[in-house]
DNA sequence: GGCCAGGACACCA
DNA sequence: TGGTGTCATGGC
């Protein structure tokens, strides 16, 4: 059945293999490439992740007595640097106001009451939240994303304009509460992604063709009998 | 030269 | 609540 989730799940792995995410060495980067990542691939925000690095820019301290100046300039390759400069002074300033600049401090606080202050500071949203959260934090929140919508959409299971709450649902319902799962199946999913693009509906080496398939010809007989 | 990429926010109806 | 404009680089 298509909406199995872990059959696909381990159908993606078996043909991708582990992904190994998130790409980042701390915590703290993970947050930062986090905000970066925003509206952009990850190929792009990798050169200021190491522009960041190379500078000694990848603590909060340090980054929190960056000038804003010199930041904007260090993400210049990302897109909409200034917005993302701001995001990023915005979290050093709730992460040194709250937890005086110290991330596993913030990561004692239960989840819950974390993903509802982070929605708070400026530039983070849920997606942001949640990648924060699971992927920095280790907590089991499923990071959806364009490429998970788009996914499901194709598959037949949620609507196209689903939203982000929907689609965290659906996965969150059917699969296990486990957070080293929803971490490598949202990095699945972004392997995936590629191979199911905005303009073709399908392309051939996808592998989940023939569940694509299975649901296009459900679909229709439904309307059929409809 | 044009299009698009792993979001989020402000504003408006 | 949902739709739309804005942000504003780099790769193809």
């Amino acid at each position: 059945m298509p909406d199995d989730l872990l059959e696909i799940y381990h159908r993606l792995l078996t043909h991708f293999g582990p992904r190994h995410w998130w790409p980042a060495k701390t915590p703290f980067e993970v947050v930062i490439g986090a905000i970066l990542t925003q509206a952009v691939a990850w190929r792009n925000v990798e050169k200021a992740i190491a522009a960041l690095e190379k500078a000694g820019l990848l603590t909060p301290e340090a980054l929190y007595r960056c000038p804003t100046e010199q930041l904007a300039a260090m993400i210049h390759a990302t897109l909409y640097y200034r917005e993302k400069t701001k995001k990023i002074k915005a979290f050093l300033a709730y992460l040194f106001q709250n937890h005086t600049g110290d991330l596993e401090q913030m990561f004692r606080l239960p989840p819950d009451r974390l993903r509802r202050e982070l929605l708070n500071i400026y530039g983070i949203g849920e997606e942001t939240a949640d990648s924060i959260l699971l992927y920095a934090g280790g907590f089991p929140f499923f990071v959806v994303d364009s490429y998970t919508k788009r996914i499901l959409f194709r598959l037949g299971l949620l609507p196209e304009k689903a939203s982000y709450r929907m689609v965290q649902d659906y996965f969150q319902a059917r699969l296990p509460k486990d957070s080293q799962l929803y971490n490598e199946y949202h990095a699945q999913l972004d392997a995936l992604g590629q191979y199911v693009c905005k303009t073709r509906p399908l392309c051939s080496e996808c592998p989940l063709l023939d569940l694509c398939a299975y649901a296009r010809e459900n679909k229709e007989n439904q309307q059929k009998q409809d």
